[in-house]
DNA sequence: TTGTAGGCGTTATCAC
DNA sequence: GTGATAACGCCTACAA
């Protein structure tokens, strides 16, 4: 038996498909009882009512909105940034019936087509997924403007949402001025003299990989130069950058301990996340050194854990951030298109005056 | 200038449509220099590639599947127990290249068409958003197997996974004995001598409303009235059931200030969920009765904060429910399809001897 | 290796 | 208030 489609419907019921049509999505262009014999024959052989797939190319929307999160889909679950964006998109998306779509930004198997891939899968970013999938627009949540996600976006014609301030006017973002921060984190330990700094960074590294030391020519590919930058300038020196893998408390405790284990130990710790800093937290607790005593340590982002934790750390609205993204994407005509988050220092228990270098 | 499709950059290059379909599906079909020139001038002409909807219509398939993780979407991201089942779902998603689609099960608005609801919306679920989406399967987590929801899948014809144990042998489920986690949980308290127990349990009701006692009638209702049997069982007795709302600290903690304010406190509550169970241990520390010593407190799920705080908890390995529910949803021929997961008594600081009533 | 033709299931438009 | 018709954009036999 073949499936029950509208045709086939409009058949058993001797009315065309026009009508059924309408009796899902237009009511009020039929009598209540025509609809009601519809709805009760729709249930009685089985009609799901209409189908997604063709009703989304026939009507050109899909009423969901795509969000990506970062390099790993995975990896993002164990962001609590990441996961409170989401919580304000999908605050959003509810009120409006919106399904929000993850697309992973990879994939190990070869995919079917043998490798159907076109020209700007560079840097190892498979974008295929989001090439397939059903969405009207898309966010991007901390990752590069010209991404290659990006560009299959724009290239689609769906509307484009991202976390970065962009000088063109007719793009969509929401946003904190990264460089602001990174320059308020600065200033603040300098204020507390502090002079020999560490950075900690991710990288779309595994946690669990070497640590590694960066140099000036990485540091254009981070997601948060900006932060770094701002950090430079207020602390008009030498900083050391190093990364123990991607976001999350394992790389900045990996991070911290190759740290600590060298001859030299920084008066400051700043991660350039708020689960990197805690990961550094924990080494130092683990190992015995007093914060702020002798080592400080400062975050980005203040997601929920850092105040429990008592972290100094750049707060940002992140839920609202989510708020903000999902109200873009889910409404074409709303305004303002471009917002630019306030910030603020959030300073807590974990930096103080600087203690002699070690 | 028209969008380009197919027929437009095929006729722009003096070719087939199909073999602008194969250039991007079958790269093997075709000599590879007219595959470049192909997809050359499809950049050139902001040709991006076979849309998706039409795709997804001849197909047959979306490449997506769906997660129903609540009752409400963004209550969900603050529920480490969803968010670990979601990491294990997404690591096989990405593995295969295949979205993940999050559906609302309710939409505030009145939505577009007037209210376009076919029949079963009962008791508040809108399940619009699940007949609309494009996706190959869907799971449903903590949801019942007879939840509005499911049907539509059902009746979609797409690939149904859910969290409960069902008899029908059709049926994709992966799961843990709740009934025996009840009775596990119940023995260890009756073994240290508690006999007057609370149990703190989730509604729909968002967090803040009114703290509630449920009676008998209520029970068969909720998400887990496996483990209240369970725990019936054990106790032989009767036990307070409250809830402080949706699954939450909050909730936890509004139920337990409720309790606290009686004039008779249990030795020894339960949270359904560890979440509850930590709300409760917050509020007895911040009232000063001491955990054991005073009352015994117990969770369900044994999520990472709940180690972190040293609850008893019943421990299940969620990640690995996530990765069978996504085996299960993106290889339809996956065996086994029905998975009982293993589950064991995690005794740590939390529980101890009863104390006298007070 | 490439082209032809048909239909996947729906809904908007317009006539009745 | 209801029905006929024509796309929406693509993929897959099959034929050449």
């Amino acid at each position: 038996m073949a499936r029950m489609t509208v045709k086939g419907l409009a058949a058993a019921l001797g009315v065309s498909p026009a009508t059924i049509s309408n009796a899902y999505n237009r009511p009020d262009q039929l009598s209540a009882q025509l609809r009601e014999r519809i709805l009760a024959t729709a249930e009685e052989l089985g009609y799901p009512g209409p189908d997604a797939a063709g009703r989304t190319l026939r009507r050109g929307r899909a009423d969901a909105v795509g969000v990506l999160l970062s390099e790993r889909l995975s990896y993002a679950f164990s962001d609590p940034f990441a996961i409170e964006f989401l919580t304000g998109v999908s605050e959003i998306a509810e009120e409006h019936g919106i399904s929000i779509v993850l697309m992973p930004l990879s994939s190990k198997t070869v995919s079917t087509g043998t490798g159907a891939l076109s020209s700007n899968d560079t840097d190892g970013s498979d974008v295929t997924a989001v090439r397939h999938a059903n969405i009207d627009a898309l966010a991007m949540l901390s990752l590069p403007t010209d991404h290659p996600a990006a560009m299959v976006a724009r290239a689609r014609g769906i509307r484009l949402v991202t976390t970065d301030i962009s000088r063109d006017p007719d793009s969509s973002w929401v946003a904190i001025d990264d460089f602001g921060a990174g320059v308020m984190v600065g200033e603040h330990l300098v204020a507390l003299g502090h002079r020999d700094i560490a950075v900690l960074v991710e990288t779309n590294q595994p946690a669990g990989s070497p640590v590694r030391r960066l140099d000036d020519a990485d540091i254009d590919f981070l997601d948060y130069a900006a932060r770094v930058a701002g950090l430079r300038k207020a602390l008009a020196g030498e900083v050391m950058i190093i990364s123990g893998g991607h976001n999350s408390t394992e790389s900045g405790a990996a991070a911290t301990s190759w740290l600590l284990d060298r001859d030299r130990i920084p008066t400051a710790i700043v991660g350039l996340s708020d689960v990197l800093a805690l990961g550094a937290l924990q080494v130092l607790a683990s190992r015995g050194l007093s914060v702020p005593g002798e080592v400080s340590v400062c975050g980005f982002d203040d997601v929920s854990a850092a105040d429990a934790a008592r972290l100094t750390t750049v707060h940002q609205p992140i839920r609202d951030k989510g708020r903000h993204v999902g109200r873009l994407l889910v409404d074409p005509q709303s305004q303002p298109r471009q917002v630019l988050l306030p910030i603020s220092l959030a300073v807590r228990a974990t930096t103080g005056p600087a203690h002699e270098s070690l």
